[in-house]
DNA sequence: TTGTAAGCGTTATCAA
DNA sequence: TTGATAACGCTTACAA
């Protein structure tokens, strides 16, 4: 390995002044400057960004800590923060899938003294003890989070509200058994939703009704299997909401299996948006959800908040999640035909 | 921040000592163990990863530079990487989405000293004398290579092979007149899997037509636009090959909105078998490719080489594709009711 | 079994 | 403008 040394020896400088030319110090004669780069050149060096870290005490690089990364919603998370980071030459270094508390904070503690600080996206609440120990060692900000860590920022998701809208539009269809497909037990986001669910329905005069409310776990598998409970349930309902687009379309493939079409015998709207929901057959109604700026601004947000003199008070954003008419929830219920609704935006979680 | 020092102190023993315990080494007595144990728990202590490295020269970090981080594939990979780094105990730090080679070695050069060695997928012939550049310094693994690099171990997909099992089917159920939907111009994967359209094509004894290689990028929205060019070809092809699902995705909705039907009036296949190519509405023909696999791979091959006393020779890996066989290719071709062709695999690229 | 001290490859503080 | 040299937080001979 080609060390700072090697190329001041070889430039027949010291190594304070190599060190000076590649951190842009004006101190350096043009002389001095020269004879440093061409050594440089000669011995491809690159400096060593370990050693250069622990004297500055600054790594530019951030963690990230999710909960998995399978599907759209994540890697567009991480797709926004690289790209944001990168334009703010950090770089990112991510772990994902931690069976339990115990292995997050491994994760969190394996990063010390690597990162400058950490975007954390954890939908169990029972780590907020562990988050509340990582954030007293370096910044943290929460991507919808579940419980209130003292001085993390954090970015969250419309899901109440989203959900609300999608629901509210079925509701004004004319539909009155809206049933829904929940996320998984836990989940922030698929709780979140499940409320926004229930309140659309008492906007509307409704009763939610748990007999409605079927076990999902956000996954296409998931949404397939729940079409037959679905069909079981008498009087069988005329709109589904599903609590985000993979399982959308579980259902819709099985409901087709079933003979059924959508939207004339089901209506059917998801959440998230995902890339292929404009392209389904029929076309997805759903809730668009920008996981990318998600990411984009926790990286924005950290960085501000790691580059802030003194610890700058936190701050909670909440992105919008807006309400996109397709296809598959028709123009009225039942077959009649009533004015179709027009797009709309929900504004707030 | 609290260091080895700390604890020393406050457990009343040298740092050297502190340090044997957390390396568990087994010249300790079990008196300065408990003591120092306690003293970390009471002060919190946690190791500077950063600094540990910088004396052992070991990271347990691996890098990972990707040319994007969308869709399916990549979060597949990053995710198979991920999973198999865990086990290991390994990190990973990625990077993706270059403009060009001088970004990707500006991100190599930053990891230099942060990580232990680097999964590299690089689309980009020209990028072949910087990674040679990067891999003199760590060990490299090359995910779907464009060139060869001395010493590096690569492993790719079965594209060609692929691409000719999918074509091949269509042949096989009567198609004469098949055109493809190319990916971006420049991408190895594109190329192969274009190559693998011809060569069924000729094994079927069909000459190979430069006006049914329609241009596509490898997004839903290029195979939207393709669908035009496509009805306007004369006389009209009865199949289409997509080089990769999004695409399909993008061109069925397109003949959806034209009123013709899959597979009636077009057979349509796809390639990678993204997570809803079976819930589609027809569910998609296309070609399986384990993309987890393709990173897990990576991962251990990468560590594997990491950990070897001497620098091992390398090895090519190549992961096989499968045909999936759904409906979007009908039974055969113009409606004649020919018998349906099985599922089938091909081994090879 | 323990402690002292010499690194690891940088940056930063002094004098010169 | 330069060069010694002391950090940075840790591991690891080597000595005791």
């Amino acid at each position: 390995m080609v060390t700072i040394r090697d190329v001041a020896r070889n430039a027949g400088v010291s190594i304070a002044t190599v060190s000076r030319v590649f951190n842009g110090s004006s101190h350096v004669s043009a002389e001095s400057s020269r004879s440093v780069r061409a050594a440089a050149k000669r011995l491809d060096y690159w400096p060593h960004g370990g050693a250069r870290s622990l004297t500055t005490s600054l790594t530019h690089t951030m963690g990230v800590l999710l909960p998995d990364l399978f599907g759209d919603f994540f890697s567009e998370v991480i797709r926004g923060i690289d790209r944001a980071a990168r334009e703010q030459h950090f770089q990112i270094v991510v772990s994902s899938s931690h069976a339990d508390t115990e292995e997050m904070l491994a994760a969190a503690r394996f990063m010390q003294g690597r990162i400058d600080g950490l975007i954390a996206m954890v939908p169990d609440k029972g780590s907020a003890a562990a988050i509340r120990r990582i954030a007293s060692r370096f910044p943290v900000i929460l991507l919808n989070p579940r419980f209130e860590v003292a001085g993390c920022s954090t970015i969250s998701i419309a899901n109440f509200g989203g959900a609300r809208a999608a629901v509210e539009h079925l509701t004004q269809l004319g539909h009155r058994r809206i049933a829904i497909l929940k996320g998984p037990g836990g989940n922030v986001d698929a709780e979140e939703r499940l409320r926004g669910y229930q309140q659309a329905l008492r906007d509307a005069g409704l009763q939610p009704d748990p007999e409605l409310e079927l076990e999902g776990d956000f996954s296409q598998v998931g949404g397939h299997r729940c079409a037959s409970e679905l069909l079981q349930l008498a009087p069988r309902p005329t709109a589904v909401f599903a609590a985000n687009d993979y399982m959308a379309v579980g259902l819709m493939s099985a409901l087709r299996d079933a003979h059924l079409e959508v939207p004339r015998d089901f209506a059917v709207a998801g959440f998230d948006d995902i890339a292929i929901a404009r392209y389904m057959n029929p076309p997805l109604t759903t809730v668009r959800v920008d996981a990318q700026e998600l990411g984009q601004r926790a990286a924005l947000a950290l960085i501000t908040s790691m580059q802030a003199p003194s610890k700058p008070s936190p701050t909670h954003t909440v992105l919008p999640a807006a309400l996109v008419v397709r296809v598959s929830c028709g123009s009225a219920a039942n077959g009649s035909r009533a004015a179709r609704s027009r797009p709309r935006l929900s504004a707030g979680g």
